[in-house]
DNA sequence: GGAGAAAACGGAAACTGTATCGGTGACTGA
DNA sequence: TCAGTCACCGATACAGTTTCCGTTTTCTCC
């Protein structure tokens, strides 16, 4: 059993207020006896409950993480990001995966709230804003991260998901593409902002948006591959094919470069491949793969600061909104040459 | 405020405790009042403090990871198998990141201890047992993941690291590679049980080991890459340079083979190369790596199983060794024409 | 009708720590 | 000498749940 306040209360034939005080650093206990306490507490290598303290204080010191997919390296950035962030707080996380299932979400959450969490951090695959409105109602402060929710005035860190497709399409129509495609990911925010920007990229540079060449697909982004190598295969088989494509995330880009090699076709030279998220295996690819990096060790970074703020400030009149700009990371599979 | 079984005792007029017995299906509770009870809870959407339980109970279902990096892909799927295997059973899984670092380890290990987790998993950086030794005196179970201790008898589950050597350079000799080439990782059991597996096969099947093919690098995952760039390159100034390499980890490897195809040479005619992990997109790099895989989802399943075993079944006698088989993973960087 | 048992429920202590407030003794200053 | 102040410490009352044991009520059966 390890040791409790009582142990060393009794010990020093002291309370254990007393003891409780040490502890906190409160400033009415003399140095002596201060002393004598600490000494005994390492003599008993003591550690605070942390649960009984958090029954009392009503604070646990725990943020709560549900992410769709921690094998994902985006989510695994994230939550290192997070993780180190709150660390020098004194909080931990405690990780949920909801694996793309809004049911398994909303019950993970539901645990999560049982544990008293101080802070809900989600990276939603909800499609409808009532479990958030719940957690307004009970004054449960959360963040929002990577996706989110239209008509939600919510806590958010995210990259700009406009620029993202902006960014990548502006960057496939300077390499000479003219013909440019795209895969696009679920009905979630990220995936309609990258396709809302990759459109409004077309119309600024007076192209056109054929409709088949946009393809959106539901997937969890494991099989984001497979999904990409499949839809490029189709849009191959067009007359003319796409000569450019920019991917909703770098999986999707793979499978689409996989398909296009597979075809007898060069990336970048007759199809110009890019993709989004800049994976730390990018340039070792097939073809290295141009990508927009989504800043994600930022995002985690960011999203602590916010929680911390939370917790501290409390609650800001209006919900904040940090919009991280994207970087675009060119590598050869969208190096042609300028005719 | 969130509500409190006290809450629901007044407004039903019955005593706390026996709504806590509804709360546990206890039996002496008549349907009538259950029902109420239960129907009450919804009302309030009730949700027990795990906290407050935990105190009483001594058990907090929580159970606390330690690893060396989320970012690698290994740690995040065995951290995803570990989530979902303690889900069924209630627990939470409460993550930590040692950024390989054996104070930083240590350190957060006391916080999880102070958390009064019920089981421990770590993936461990430390060089010493000091730590576990201590867990052991204080009886907090725990798990050693992926890596482990020489003389230290714990509750282990990992895979045959030495069969994954033996098992990859077995397959470079009988690719026809006859100066095969050891790129390792830093001073751990895995980077040793490797390197071991190497010998034995190179020993096994009659070929000398040469010093200068062997070399252990000091580096974290994430720089994996670079060393085992920079470590190749040495190794292609050798007369005669080798023909086949069997790298620690996947990125070592990747790191290898861009130096390999930087020299001018190719992969896998002039030199094979194999790795380990088998990281997803394996099959999308430049040349598609063979690799060893690791069974990490497996680990997490297991490592799950195990931990839940501990905390219903106590501590067994003898603590319990679970060595998974590595899987070798054949792709074109060690396919080349037998002669 | 009364013993005995079963069913349904509750009182009180326990778990470990914190917050609040009050108390004690020593010293200060007039 | 005596009120006032300060430094230090402790008694008590929680926080929300479980557990142990006890009580009350009802039922069964001879």
């Amino acid at each position: 059993m390890p040791a409790r306040l009582k142990d060393i209360a009794e010990d020093l034939n002291l309370s254990v207020v007393t003891i409780s005080k040490v502890l906190r650093d409160h400033p009415d206990i003399s140095r002596e006896t201060r002393e004598r306490v600490l000494k005994r507490m390492k003599e008993l290598n003591y550690r605070p409950n942390l649960a009984a303290r958090a029954l009392v204080t009503g604070r646990s010191y725990i943020a709560g993480l549900v992410v769709p997919d921690l094998v994902h390296p985006f989510f695994g950035q994230v939550a290192k990001g997070l993780s180190n962030g709150l660390r020098k707080k004194g909080y931990s996380l405690v990780l949920s995966s909801s694996e793309d299932d809004p049911a398994l979400e909303r019950q993970e959450i539901e645990l999560l709230l049982a544990r008293r969490v101080d802070v809900l951090i989600v990276a939603s695959t909800q499609s409808s804003v009532e479990t958030f409105h719940r957690l307004e109602e009970q004054k449960i402060p959360y963040v929002l991260i990577d996706r989110r929710f239209h008509g939600l005035a919510a806590n958010f860190v995210g990259v700009d998901d406009a620029a993202v497709g902006e960014l990548a399409t502006a960057h496939l129509m300077d390499a000479g593409c003219r013909r440019i495609a795209h895969i696009g990911g679920p009905n979630v925010s990220t995936a309609l902002g990258r396709v809302a920007g990759f459109r409004r990229a077309l119309q600024a540079g007076g192209m056109a948006v054929a409709p088949e060449y946009v393809e959106m697909r539901e997937h969890g982004d494991d099989a984001g591959a497979a999904s990409g190598y499949k839809a490029m295969q189709r849009m191959l088989a067009l007359s003319p094919p796409p000569d450019g494509v920019f991917c909703y995330n770098d999986p999707t880009a793979m499978g689409a470069m996989k398909a296009v090699l597979e075809a007898g076709l060069r990336v970048p030279q007759d199809v110009a491949v890019a993709g989004c998220g800049n994976v730390a295996y990018a340039e070792f690819l097939r073809v290295p793969l141009t990508s927009v990096d989504q800043q994600s060790g930022a995002i985690g970074e960011r999203t602590a600061r916010m929680a911390l703020a939370l917790l501290e400030k409390g609650a800001p009149p209006r919900p904040k909104t940090v919009l991280l700009s994207p970087k675009l990371v060119v590598r050869a599979s969208t190096l042609r040459p300028r005719r």
